[in-house]
DNA sequence: ATGAAAGCGCTAACAG
DNA sequence: CTGTTAGCGCTTTCAT
């Protein structure tokens, strides 16, 4: 077993109160008695026990971070600044994936993870607001993404309808006329797609082009593979100038696809993605796409997550067209 | 603040025992008894503390996930594989990040994480041999990973020797003769990459052919940049006509590199990674490459963890090489 | 500036 | 089958 602070204070001739305040770096301790504690610390190779510690603080310093899948590129990036950014503030991150599954995200939103993390990240993907709304579990709790409903609850998300119309207007801009997209989800829950949707379609009226059934192309996961099939359908009723896709891994699959047909991109057809992952700054051609700021996204739920008590906010991160080869 | 066990019980009239025999499943509680405690658990919503339990077992049931970087696809693809299987086994992960900084890694080998997890599964970066050994931390540690030297450490990993050899002799059969590689490490610490030289190397002489200096690139890190430059770099000498890349995100730099100059791959230049990551099957075109079994990796890691105690092995995960269409 | 001791919430040995 | 209680290692109030 582990020395534990009273070995170190037997070990220095101390009281365990002393110990903990050199552990602790307390101001009143006499120069010498710190000299010999410190040196019994270090040759017990003591340890401070974090369970210990939290009973007593009830914090732990550990938050969570739920996503579907940590090998998305979107949410590897993600994860990737909130570990980060969380170590700066002494923040430890635990990641939960959940695989989209709705009985695994029920489970973590209703406390699965019990005392052992200060708060969670949530990025939801099968949970509705309903669910939210019902949690009973005292952590705190912020989501990350876009969502609607009244759920009771502070998320952090970039404006997906103002993104999605300007992809929406850039197409336009080069003179593109038949757009469609993929990446719509067949089920209700996923807010971001419904409102890139949105701002495609309004971005559309607003330039006086009706929207075209056909070329609003479901997808079930958001996967390369997803795009890819999405691409091939989209090509076998007609052959669009232009494809805005609602993820980038949605783009390069659906740019693969037309690759195997023989069309040219961007002079075929131009594409748009959205989250600026790293692949498709290295694709052949280099993606269009629209970046969401993810600092800042996991820097406002960390500070969301800081400033729990007040009133739930909807915040809003920044975003940026980055226009490459695609277009 | 939450409930108690002592809460429960006094609501329910029975003893902390008796709740606890509930809360953990214990065999004998009877039947109504049970139903009353049950009850009570659900109204006062009650949740164990983890802190607490953690302070009795001395257990936590978290493991630490120690990487470079949570966003290189790699590293994604295997976090996603180990949390997935650590959740099978009831164990939760948890990542830091290390961004190859040698005193992060150092901090981590050395107990930062205290008694907070069970076990370490170290992907090393900066870290070398003698800081291993140098070790004085008690929790578990599983090295992924290839590393040499006579650390006394549990470590898994692929062959790389043999993979490399394969994937030269590959190139090899289909004709090619200038076979450069991209991704020798200049410091000495990286173990993957100064095996996959040998293979190189090894496999090129067993065929009478002599290694060329030139041909051998070196790289800083392994990101698509560092691919990208140094095959920019690889066509200012001589266009070779095969490019063996120690991880797929070079070979996907590389690719572009080629794409730029318009050079045809494989026509002009076949292309062979290193890692199996998505991107790669999605690339254009789908890039061959060596694939370690991730899922395998992930798996021994774990059942390396679990077996501590037994003196350190050193255990062969499998690999295949993937042809796909860019040899 | 240091010591003694209570108690955080839970489990399990012991007793019944 | 259920109750009582010691103790996991730490922090911190109270006392000196």
């Amino acid at each position: 077993m582990n020395a534990r602070l009273r070995d170190v204070a037997e070990h220095a001739g101390v009281s365990v109160r002393t110990v903990s305040n050199v552990v602790n770096g307390f101001r009143y301790v006499a120069p010498d008695t710190r000299t010999r504690v410190q040196a019994s610390i270090d040759e017990l190779g003591y340890r401070p026990n974090l369970a210990a510690r939290t009973l007593r603080h009830s914090r732990t310093g550990l938050i969570a971070l739920v996503v579907p899948e940590i090998d998305s590129p979107y949410f590897a990036e993600l994860a990737a600044r909130t570990v980060r950014i969380a170590q700066h503030r002494g923040l430890t991150v635990l990641i939960d994936q959940t695989d989209g599954d709705f009985e695994r995200e029920r489970l973590l939103l209703h406390g699965k993870r019990g005392q052992l993390v200060d708060g969670v990240l949530f990025s939801p993907w099968a949970v509705a607001p309903a669910d939210l709304a019902a949690r009973t579990d005292t952590v705190p709790l912020v989501l990350l993404g876009e969502h609607d409903g009244p759920a009771p609850v502070d998320h952090v998300a970039i404006d997906n309808v103002a993104a999605a119309r300007e992809a929406t207007r850039h197409l336009l801009a080069t003179g593109r006329r038949r757009i469609a997209v993929i990446g719509v989800q067949p089920r209700t829950l996923n807010a971001s797609a419904r409102q890139r949707l949105a701002g495609y379609r309004q971005e559309l009226e607003a330039f006086g082009l009706a929207p075209v059934v056909d070329r609003e192309r479901p997808v079930r996961r958001l996967h390369r593979s997803d795009g890819y099939q999405a691409m091939l359908e989209l090509l076998d009723s007609e052959t669009p100038d232009a494809v805005f896709c609602f993820t980038d891994q949605l783009a390069l699959g659906a740019m693969r696809a037309l690759a195997e047909r023989g069309l040219s991109v961007p002079d075929d057809v131009a594409i748009v993605g959205f989250d600026d992952i790293e692949d498709g700054r290295y694709s052949v051609p280099a993606l269009t796409t629209v970046s969401p700021d993810k600092d800042q996204i996991a820097s406002l739920a960390l500070d969301a997550l800081a400033a729990q008590g007040k009133p739930p906010r909807s915040i809003i991160a920044p975003h940026e067209l980055i226009v490459r080869a695609t277009t």
